[in-house]
DNA sequence: TTTGTATTTAACCATACGGTTTAATACGTT
DNA sequence: AACGTATTAAACCGTATGGTTAAATACAAA
């Protein structure tokens, strides 16, 4: 598999971003990781199999420990391939903007409009 | 499955990344999407379906085609997760730079070294 | 109403995923 | 050598994925 779906699909699981979050704050052995959660140990191994994969994690051996440290390389990637999309996501939040001051507008000339006619009858605010 | 999940594993195969960049360049029919791949159009009808369950897509109606439309929220969401990291993958720029000077200190150790002896054999440049 | 085009649904298949439980392995300690 | 701890491997299970082909649906045009 490409590097690009490798790293996505190791992201696309909450355990596996957790484990992610649990090392940015430091390497930890196996036994450490697996601690919060509320899965077995084996569960958590086939996982850090995953993130090792993708090279999200690299790991060590220390005696009969193997611990793992993030390795943030292929998010790095990640970010470039979604940042092509970027302009897209600010493009839509200029649209609302517009729409916004647009609704803005409209609102206060029906302010003025009703300040005139002070019959109108409004149902919903 | 949560969002954020279910938009890494949409990311997560190289077909729908393509079928988000043809997009990225206006809307377009399942015909026209699915016109480049060298796989029935059943198979990318599917790869859309996943696409607007994670609402990186949209579809309309218009008589008997429904055109596909590019949505970047969820992108923007995954951008938002992976800044998280992005300290981290800088600062390892920052070792690997101070790295490279290292490096470059040692070269520059070793020639005047090299310029004292011509004895030394080269084997791999 | 028949025909043609666009698209989805259904049934199927092989493989992968995320979990389990039960071994097996590797190392440190006694 | 035997035991305890850390970790992985193996076998299994249910479900999801990514593809196929064949059938169904929706709409336009003749």
């Amino acid at each position: 598999m490409d590097r690009l779906s490798l790293t996505f699909s190791a992201l696309a699981d909450p355990t596996r971003r957790a484990i992610l979050a649990r090392l940015s704050s430091g390497a930890a052995s196996v036994n450490e990781i697996a601690a919060p959660f509320a899965m077995s140990l084996q569960a958590i191994s086939k996982h850090l199999k995953v993130l090792e994969r993708a090279q999200l994690i690299s790991r060590g051996k220390e005696a009969q420990w193997r611990p793992c440290e993030l390795k943030a390389e292929p998010l790095r990637e990640a970010d470039a391939w979604i940042k092509q999309y970027r302009q897209m996501w600010e493009e839509r939040f200029d649209r609302l903007d517009a729409y916004l001051m647009e609704l803005q507008a409209k609102s206060a000339q029906a302010k003025a409009s009703a300040s005139r006619s002070t019959k109108a009858k409004k149902k919903n605010t």
